[in-house]
RNA sequence: GCGGCUAUAGUUCAGUGGCAGAACGCCGCUCUGUGGCAGCGGAUGUCGUGGGUUCGACCCCCACUAGCCGCCCCA
């Protein structure tokens, strides 16, 4: 911080600068709304280390080609709406290269897992982060251009089970623990299984010649992704087209035996575990290294249109679309901006407030001249462990207790008196009972 | 990227082609070491930005920007 020591005079006539503001589809988390991202995050925290995930810290922005060939070409978010850069060579030993904030962070986190050779430890990788994501969309509620995202991946070499379909139901369960915790109420799974990449490619051929005779008859966005991407057909919310839609071939009919033991074991753990879910062959994932179990976590709280909380599946092969070795893995990201806002609804709904918990204490210094003793004070309280905020001997006392009343459980008041005896006056707000407390004794006393 | 709605005080919002408003909040006083209630008083502001129409625009028109809703997409 500068301190402007010779301030400008001000002049009418100088043009007022424009005001800066945060850029379309950013904002700024003021402290009235940090405790509760806080407190989702470190429950988050909490909860991973009890099933064995440790933290993962990858860039905020990485090649582009790790997107394009992990996030997959024809996707939206990599045809559309990347925030996409030519970084251009500042020396001879420098290539120019076309760098991109990262739209999401699995790609990052296997290339993490490859670049580091983390396979060859022979244990199964389970990672966890908390970052931001970027995306150019239209910003709306729930979505905006800089979100966050709480993911964890699980991967490893084959021998350590990461092909296991318990790691599958582990995340599935970690997750609905997670939303409990946090006190979601209405979440509900939606499940399927996509089938290995060889199910993928039987099961869009019979889709495609299922949809050649009927696809004309559906709404203009339904013929061209008949055409690009079959399965996005499925996902379409057009009304008029649903009963069509409801005539296509199942996602369950093209499983190989194998996809569909997996699944089944998958299903089979929940049961074990009591998860609630719901079999949707519908629920196709718009990231084309998804294979097999594929899951979204919704919410009717909230958050409008936009209800998906969390998404999420297996990505067998995305290690090698990278350039490793095989290393199949699991992983999910929650929409963090999402969680916040549906909370948030819940909170208002019952009427419970989100602000952060009252200061143990607000000093009031009743004159100037008691001022160096009251931070004085507040240093050896706040050493204690206590919350507390200072005021200043020029406030008019009925301004302290205003301003303690709205900040703090407690004010302590620190005249003449006080200062001579190192005998304080307390008065707690919520009974207001006023007592005299020693110096030493006044910590345990504020607790 | 497409369509719709919206933008006025710190906040929530009224408002009329002719002086910029209310409530809450904020500041002061009544009240010099005991607040919250009450009474009285006070300050709020480029009426989102830039153009246009008009004697005159916060109001009508256009563009832009941003937010919200839906689509698209996704978390």
């Amino acid at each position: 911080m500068t301190e402007s020591t010779s301030p400008a005079p001000k002049s009418n006539k100088t043009p007022a600068r424009p005001t800066l503001k945060a850029v379309r589809g950013t904002r700024d988390l003021l402290p009235d709304q940090t405790p509760l991202w806080n407190h989702v995050e470190s429950t988050a925290r909490a909860l991973f280390a009890r099933y064995g995930f440790g933290e993962i810290r990858t860039p905020i922005f990485e090649s582009t080609e790790l997107f394009a060939r992990g996030v997959g070409e024809e996707t939206d978010i990599v045809s559309k709406e990347m925030f996409t850069w030519e970084d251009r060579a500042r020396a001879a030993s420098e290539k120019a290269q076309s760098l991109t904030l990262r739209p999401e962070s699995t790609a990052g986190v296997v290339r993490a897992y490859i670049e580091h050779q983390l396979g060859n430890t022979g244990n199964l990788q389970k990672l966890y982060y908390i970052g931001p994501q970027f995306r150019r969309e239209r910003p709306q509620r729930g979505r905006y251009r800089q979100f966050w995202q709480i993911g964890a991946e699980v991967i490893g070499p084959q021998s350590s089970g990461s092909e296991s379909p318990l790691r599958d139901a582990e995340i599935l369960e970690m997750l609905a623990s997670l939303l409990t915790e946090l006190g979601i109420r209405d979440w509900r799974l939606e499940l399927n299984s996509v089938g290995s990449a060889e199910d993928r490619v039987r099961y869009n051929a019979a889709l495609r010649e299922a949809l050649a005779p009927i696809k004309h008859q559906m709404c203009e966005d339904n013929q061209r992704r008949a055409e690009t991407n079959p399965l996005r057909v499925l996902d379409s919310k057009d009304e008029a087209d649903q009963a069509l839609i409801n005539t296509l071939p199942k996602i369950a009919d093209y499983l190989s035996p194998e996809s569909k033991a997996h699944f089944d074991q998958v299903l089979a753990a929940l049961d074990a575990c009591g998860v609630p879910y719901h079999l949707n062959p519908r629920l196709v994932r718009g990231l084309d290294y998804y294979t097999r179990t594929t899951f979204e976590f919704t919410v009717t709280t909230g958050l409008g249109t936009q209800n998906a909380l969390l998404g999420g599946g297996r990505y067998d092969g995305l290690s090698e679309m990278l350039g490793g070795p095989r290393a199949p893995g699991i992983g999910f990201a929650i929409g963090e901006d999402r969680l916040i806002l549906t909370l948030q609804a819940q909170a208002e709904a019952d009427n419970i407030s989100t602000a952060a918990p009252k200061l143990d204490a607000y000093i009031a210094p009743l004159t100037p001249a008691q001022n160096p003793a009251a931070l004085s004070l507040a240093r050896e309280l706040r050493a204690a462990g206590l919350t507390v905020e200072v005021g200043d001997g020029t406030f008019k006392l009925r301004k302290s207790f205003d301003i303690a009343d709205t900040l703090a459980r407690h004010i302590i008041l620190l005249g003449e008196d006080e200062a001579a005896t190192n005998i304080l006056t307390v008065k707690t707000f919520a009974s207001g009972e006023q007592t005299k407390v020693p110096r030493a004794k006044l910590a345990g006393a504020l607790r």
